[in-house]
DNA sequence: AAATGTCACAACCGCCGCCAA
DNA sequence: GTTGGCGGCGGTTGTGACATT
């Protein structure tokens, strides 16, 4: 009981490493390599103890270390990979040459998990929760602004939300708006071929002086699942094909036979699922970003699609992360140039829009229920 | 321009598993 | 079987940079 610290503590600097202190180890490591870590500081004449120096040189000095932005590729890598195996950072990074585990867990840390909140995705659980949703964002859509009412996109977005909660989303809002059905029903024929294959042409079936105008609206969800959901006969086909899609237990995200999944796409057992912490089996993303590279798109993950389009030239399937050589010396952001040129506001754009939808009270959830 | 808030990142801390004595 | 050393991992914190008011 009662370990001994790894080091003495008296006398051994403690912060941020000098430029000095960095070259004094680096040759040391180049000269001897590393070997004991507990006897490299005094062996390089460096007064830190042993974990400072493997911590440095691991997360810092090491010169396979991939510094800058992480590109979409990866982060759609580190995603997936953190739903499959949890707060492993050290798998993870192992699966991302040249990414440190510290420098995963801090960006997951700091923007990863925040961009998840927002959309109202439990980052631990990767389950869509709407308690974690922005609620301003839903009191502040343009429920006031009924020609941007968007049925399909409503439609689109209802798989990843609890219909009890959205419930109780749908009486917070209702007595704040009026019934619109004949922008509804409008909305509902001008949107409902919406085709993820094409999502340059989202906007084509608004009519020029019914193009979006609040940023927010110009992101449609198009759903990918395996059932197209256009084109409906009617709203209430469409309504009651959704709500049978969705569980009715909260808690039952898990293998729903009624949808199609990335896992069932990689032909994994369903049990198979059970091994791991939490997991990925719901559309996370169903909406194509206007700005955003269009392979991005059709390999966001998460999609609960089969369509060909996403078994291209990046197939993020359980199996092909796995067998990703940790060894690889390809980076997989080896050609992600253009990709990082997107900006930060682009990709918070396009995850923070995802979940931003309306719900107008004449879609009285109750009555599908 | 200054104050305040937020973000990003490097680094530390404590725990855990493995292994040898 | 027990103990202690060691490396590794994940959670957390401190701080500088940047943004906003």
């Amino acid at each position: 009981m009662g370990r001994a610290p790894c080091c003495e503590k008296n006398g051994l600097k403690k912060g941020p490493w000098t430029p000095e202190e960095d070259k004094k180890l680096i040759d040391y490591i180049q000269k001897h390599g590393h070997g004991s870590w507990r006897t490299l500081p005094k062996n390089a004449g460096l007064h830190r103890c042993g974990k400072s120096c493997r911590l440095r040189w691991n997360n810092y000095l090491r010169p396979d270390i991939k510094r800058g932005r992480f590109s979409f590729e990866e982060e759609e890598t580190i995603i997936q990979l953190h739903s499959i195996l949890g707060n492993k950072w050290s798998a993870i990074a192992a699966r991302l040459p040249g990414r440190t585990d510290n420098e995963i867990k801090n960006y997951w840390n700091t923007r990863i998990r925040k961009r998840l909140l927002r959309m109202g995705i439990d980052p631990v659980t990767h389950s869509p929760r709407l308690d974690l949703l922005d609620l301003s964002s839903i009191l502040n859509s343009p429920l006031y602004n009924p020609s941007q009412l968007d049925l399909s996109r409503l439609l689109g977005i209802q798989p990843l939300v609890n219909p009890e909660l959205l419930r109780l989303a749908t009486t917070l809002l209702s007595s704040q708006n009026e019934n619109r059905p004949e922008f509804l029903l409008q909305n509902l024929h001008e949107n409902q071929l919406c085709n993820p294959q094409l999502p340059n042409d989202q906007f084509a079936s608004f009519p020029p002086n019914q193009l979006p105008t609040n940023p927010i609206q110009e992101i449609p969800v198009c759903t990918t699942s395996t059932t197209p959901w256009a084109p409906f006969l009617d709203e209430t086909q469409l309504l009651q094909t959704n709500v049978e899609k969705f569980p009715s237990n909260p808690t039952s995200f898990s293998c729903p036979t009624s949808q199609t999944n990335l896992w069932q796409h990689n032909e994994m057992p369903c049990n198979f699922q059970e091994s791991f912490v939490s997991l990925p089996n719901f559309s996370y993303v169903g909406s194509d970003h206007p700005t955003a590279d269009h392979t991005l798109l059709n390999n966001s993950i998460f999609q609960s699609n089969n369509n060909s389009s996403s078994s291209s030239s990046h197939d993020f399937g359980f199996t092909s992360v796995l067998s990703t050589p940790s060894s690889s010396t390809a980076p997989l952001n080896s050609s992600s140039t253009n990709i990082n040129s997107s900006t930060e506001d682009e990709r918070d754009s396009y995850c923070s829009n995802v979940l931003k939808f309306e719900i107008p009270d004449l879609l009285d959830v109750n009555e599908f229920m």
